[in-house]
DNA sequence: GGAACACATGAAGACTCATTCATCTGTTCA
DNA sequence: TGAACAGATGAATGAGTCTTCATGTGTTCC
């Protein structure tokens, strides 16, 4: 095993094969983690539904901005988007959200990164 | 369960808490996998190391453009490349790599997405 | 040393995208 | 009905980025 405690999920997953057709699709939604403002978003959502407006202030974002987010990650069928009242609470729209999350947060703190961009 | 016959993999992982410190570092490294060549170049080099002007036919790239990009991920620390005579072999750099890699893929696979973006 | 091969790199151009500002739709309540 | 709240949306701006072109560095072999 690795140096890490946790045995590598991947074990438990059929591999995908990524051809042209689906390398598309994956690379859109990827992109919807791919900053830092939808991932909070996420990661937010991830502990529960909550009306935008409270999402907005908890991620610390503008109403507008927040939105703009949402209805991207809301066309990629990320999030799910209910109305109550006059609010609308959002919510992951799939576990498989919450998985992609996790895997992914997981695999990146594990990384040992370099990190050095322009520097060096 | 849900609808797959695949227990969900996130059971076997511990949870990292995505905050301000570590959500830019996430978001950088999940925009390698955001893009269809960048995504190419990974998915090959999990099968294998490669020289860089092989790996730049099979995925369908002109050189320089695989060089590029193939720059971003090492100073990412997703692949790294080593000499061999008058070529670079370039290889993933961690089997975190190919777990993000499978883990992305097989959940992006299995989402129901939307994707109408600029229709409907 | 010189030619050919393998790869890296800088600059430029086109493009994508996230945020802000202003405005508009929809809902509740008095 | 009108005011206040909640959210969505379009346009504009500014930053980031992917690709191409041209050139530069490093290596092998004659």
């Amino acid at each position: 095993m690795g140096h890490g405690a946790v045995s590598t999920a991947a074990t438990a997953v059929e591999r995908v094969r990524l051809d042209a057709d689906n390398v598309a699709k994956v690379a859109t939604t990827l992109q919807a983690l791919s900053t830092p403002s939808r991932l909070l978003i996420l990661a937010r959502l991830r502990e529960g539904p909550l009306p935008a407006t409270e999402l907005a202030a908890e991620v610390g974002m503008e109403q507008s901005a927040c939105s703009h987010q949402l209805r991207l990650l809301r066309n990629l069928g990320l999030v799910v988007g209910e109305r109550r009242g006059r609010s609308v609470v959002y919510a992951l729209h799939d576990d498989h959200v919450a998985g992609l999350l996790d895997q992914a947060v997981y695999h990146v703190e594990h990384l040992r990164l370099g990190i050095s961009d322009t520097a060096e």
